[in-house]
Parts: C-alpha cells; sequence; structure tokens
DNA sequence: GAGTTTTATGATACAATGTATCAAATCAGG
DNA sequence: CCTGATTTGATACATTGTATCATAAAACTC
C-alpha cells in the first residue's frame, strides 16, 4: 500500500492537481487494508469533509484505479452490488482474501498460472490474453481464532 | 448448453412451476451461446413478449443461477455495469471467453489449478476455501480471421 | 369441474451505484 | 491580480436490480 506522500507525487506527475477534496479522499482510502465498497468509502469521507460531493468520490476513485493506485475487485455480494475497491501496489498480482476478516494479502504464482494456461491453450486452441483470478480463503488467524 | 425440455423437467423436479412467462425466458435464453446482459435479454423478451413484466425476467434469471443453468459472470465493462450471464452445464468449471467473437469455451484445468492453490497456501498460510477464474483470449477462427 | 391453496406475475415504487451536465469555484502561471 | 484550464458540487439521470402487494394462474382436493 502507497504512502500519501508518493500519491500526491504521482498525481503532481500526471499533470492533476492536488486539491483539499482529492486529498481528503486520498487520505481515507489509504488507511484501509481491507476491501471496501464506494458507499463505505462516502460515508466516511461525509463524516470527515461533509462538504466533499459524491461525484468527487467517485471520479477520483476512477481515477485511482487508472494510475494503478486501486483495484476494482468483483465479488459476489448480495443485491447485485458486485463492486470493492483495494488500494495495491502496482504490477501485476492476484489477490487472496480472507473470509474471516477481510484481510487481503498479494501473491503471483506466475509459474503455476503460466502452467495452467499453456494447458489451456493446448487443449483448446484458444490465445489466452488475459485473465481474472482471484482466491478466498481463511487467514492464519481467523483460523486460529475458529472464525 | 443443456435444452429447454431438460430445464422445464428441471423445474419441475424443484418443484416449481411451468409458466407460460418462465418458458419464454428460459427460450429466450438457451439459444444465446456467448454472455448477455440483462438488458439484452430484456429487450429481446419484449419484442417476442411483450406482456412479461422486467420483474420476472430478473426472478427467472435468479432462478436459473440458482439452479446452475446460468451463470453470472463479471467482466470489466465500462458504466459500472460489470454482470453478464452464460448458459452453462451444471459442475464445476470455468470460462473461456473469446475477445473477438464472445465465443465461450469451458475448461476445467483441476490438476494445475489444485498445484497453484497448494502453493498459495504453503506461501500464505491461508487455507483457501473458493477461487474465481476467468480467461479470456481469442478461439482458433477469430485467430485465423485476425480479428 | 368447483373451490381452495399455493405460487408466480406485473406494476409500481424504491435502492444502490455510477455517469452527464453545467455553472461556480479554485488552481497555476504570467 | 488576471486569465485560462481544471475541478468541484449540485442536480438530474441511467442502469440494474429488489421489495411490496394486489391480482392471476397453477395445482391440488374433493
Amino acid at each position: 500500500m502507497p504512502d500519501l506522500a508518493a500519491v500526491l507525487e504521482r498525481l503532481d506527475q500526471e499533470g492533476l492537481r492536488l486539491t483539499e477534496p482529492r486529498q481528503q479522499v486520498v487520505a481515507a482510502i489509504l488507511g484501509r487494508t481491507t476491501p471496501f465498497t464506494s458507499a463505505e468509502l462516502w460515508t466516511a469521507i461525509q463524516e470527515r469533509a461533509p462538504s466533499i460531493g459524491r461525484a468527487t468520490v467517485f471520479r477520483t476513485l476512477d481515477l485511482l484505479v487508472r494510475l494503478g493506485i486501486l483495484q476494482r475487485i468483483h465479488a459476489d455480494a448480495e443485491g447485485g452490488r458486485c463492486h470493492a475497491y483495494l488500494a495495491c501496489d502496482a504490477g501485476h498480482h492476484h489477490h487472496l482474501i480472507c473470509n474471516g476478516c477481510g484481510a487481503v494479502t498479494d501473491f503471483t504464482e506466475d509459474a503455476a498460472l503460466g502452467e495452467l494456461i499453456h494447458q489451456v491453450e493446448r487443449h483448446t486452441a484458444f490465445r489466452i490474453e488475459g485473465h481474472r483470478l482471484e482466491l478466498v480463503g481463511r487467514c492464519p488467524a481467523c483460523q486460529a481464532r475458529g472464525s
């Protein structure tokens, strides 16, 4: 997870302005280590900075996703709502999300995944161009705690 | 992809009624071999059976997903809309979707995926309980056609 | 078949998650 | 300060569902 200064510098590099609302939204995101929904973020921001508009929150989320600072992940939540956001480092990797506490760990099993893709290409004659892989499970702490 | 008779029989087994609207919705789905959105299905149904309500379409989609006749897949579409539906056979498997024509192929690389999961478990000490895996690529026909 | 009960339907309203628009505010540079 | 380009917040709107509820239609009983 990057820190505030790094993100602000990144925005600066992109020719974007370090406005007060953006800094507020980024600050509200960077403390988070587990996936969050736009609604959660929105209510958190309303508490700390009620003047910030809803559109700005979504715009900033979108911005951070485009810059690779956030990832949008898909979950099978109820109610059709399936998007969550997750602060993560740049670069290709996958997420492993705890069913108990929501903790997120990254992994890159490139060798094993590459082998899998290779097998599928051989069996289907498709040329694989991309993949979406997400694992869910239970982190060591939640296993110990039995939750 | 199951056929109409099989689906109707399946509904019957579950104690569900083979009503006219349901049959219409199922018929509109079963011709499809590529992923479709609820909106596409809704407009198709309006043309062939305008009296069917929107709620019924969603209810039937939901029903078929629960019965395993449809899968709900997640795509990174624009506009926040990320759900698509896909008629598929029951049982655990994954989808391989063509970026060119939308054709869908199933695969089950259980051995390779099992090995991947095993590696991740060893490296992270998580207990893996589920996974979401989708590959996208280009089918042989689209490769040949250069699209 | 008529009556009853259960289930499904369609209309409507509502909720959640974004996006489009646009005037007003703000920022950066001279 | 002034100017011009970005951002912002408010508002309206779009999409994709879900909840409610009176009505309709199956299925079941006799």
